[in-house]
DNA sequence: CAAAAATGCGACATAAATGTCTCAATAGTT
DNA sequence: AACTATTGAGACATTTATGTCGCATTTTTG
């Protein structure tokens, strides 16, 4: 991983915020359109990425630290089971693009390198989700596997929601609606919301 | 649209079905792919669909079938808004494959022609949370709109939630899990599950 | 069994995306 | 201003998916 100058520097992120956009909505997009949506000739973009597996793999490793990020700050140690689940929910959604882009675009590629780490965080979140059940906090119905992956629906959910087209919600608003949703259908009964 | 022999229809759901599964997951999949999940020949699923435009088309309308049936079957008139929102999700599970296959697959194109019907069955979800709101079965702090998106979400996360593997969910499981959490999320409170 | 229908195989031409390269122009630095 | 880094434009060969066809084979039907 050479350094690159400042110039270079802004380019390649901009290349890459471009990708998480476009390969997030369409994983089989042209390159050309990564490009276009970058403000980047073909010829540069290529010039910063090979080729589409190189594009992907630094993405891949941006969504990584994002996601470790974000399972770190959420502090999962602290508090209710639940309380754990909030934060980290609601950070999450800090990260929104480049996490629903893991969702999409990776999945269509060979596996990851990084399939360690993320089996550590995901250890981390079963753990808190697993004392939420022992603390009484989170529904004792609900498997912790099914919690996991409910934070994804939810993510899905919030991204995709139609924009806000008159009726729309604003995304501040579709977050809020989702964690009450979120919180109130994991918690234990009575809801402790 | 010519009537078709036995033997034809039964090679052409076959070509239809194997559309869904492979496009479902990867919308830009080769139809050589679907083809062969098919157990087919290029040169007969040519033969039943000239080209990937043709085969979206006959599965949009597949799908589209599908789920104006499962919203009529619903009976969104009958009972409180949550019941009817229950129906509704529980028999949308019914039809899965096809219903996801439109999340993914048909969003990346053109827009579909029959979006008026789309727009019709929505309106009666609609209606039927509205009445949810009013009669108290569900929450107000929701939007309508929000609450119609999650339907999609829960989809989402039962479709695609890890297979079976070791400690996996059963089918059945998933769904039974996600009902509970998505009509505790959503009815008022106190919760009526 | 004989006619008809459906299929598979393989060859082809075509279109689109990809990746590489060269060269001139532009932007940034000292 | 001189120099360097970065970029854009365009040409090019390559690959991959696509769509079409003719012909032989199998399957279904009557």
């Amino acid at each position: 991983m050479p350094e690159l100058s400042t110039t270079a520097e802004r380019t390649r992120r901009s290349i890459l915020m471009a990708a998480v956009e476009v390969l997030g909505v369409n994983p089989g997009a042209p390159l050309a359109e990564v490009a276009q949506r970058a403000g980047v000739s073909r010829s540069t973009f290529h010039r910063y990425f090979a080729d589409r597996s190189a594009l992907k793999a630094a993405v891949d490793e941006l969504a990584q630290q994002e996601w470790v990020q974000a399972v770190q700050n959420a502090r999962l140690d602290d508090g209710t089971g639940l309380e754990a689940y909030r934060r980290l929910c609601g950070r999450l959604m800090e990260s929104l693009p480049v996490l629903v882009w893991w969702m999409s675009a990776a999945g269509s590629g060979a596996a990851e390198a990084q399939e360690s780490s993320w089996d550590e965080q995901n250890a981390l979140i079963a753990a808190a989700i697993q004392r939420g059940h022992e603390d009484g906090s989170i529904d004792r119905a609900l498997s912790v596997e099914w919690i996991s992956s409910l934070i994804w629906s939810t993510l899905y959910a919030v991204h995709f929601i139609p924009p806000e087209s008159r009726t729309g919600l604003s995304p501040f608003e579709a977050r809020e609606q989702a964690m009450r949703t979120l919180l109130k259908g994991v918690a234990a009964e009575p809801p402790a919301v």
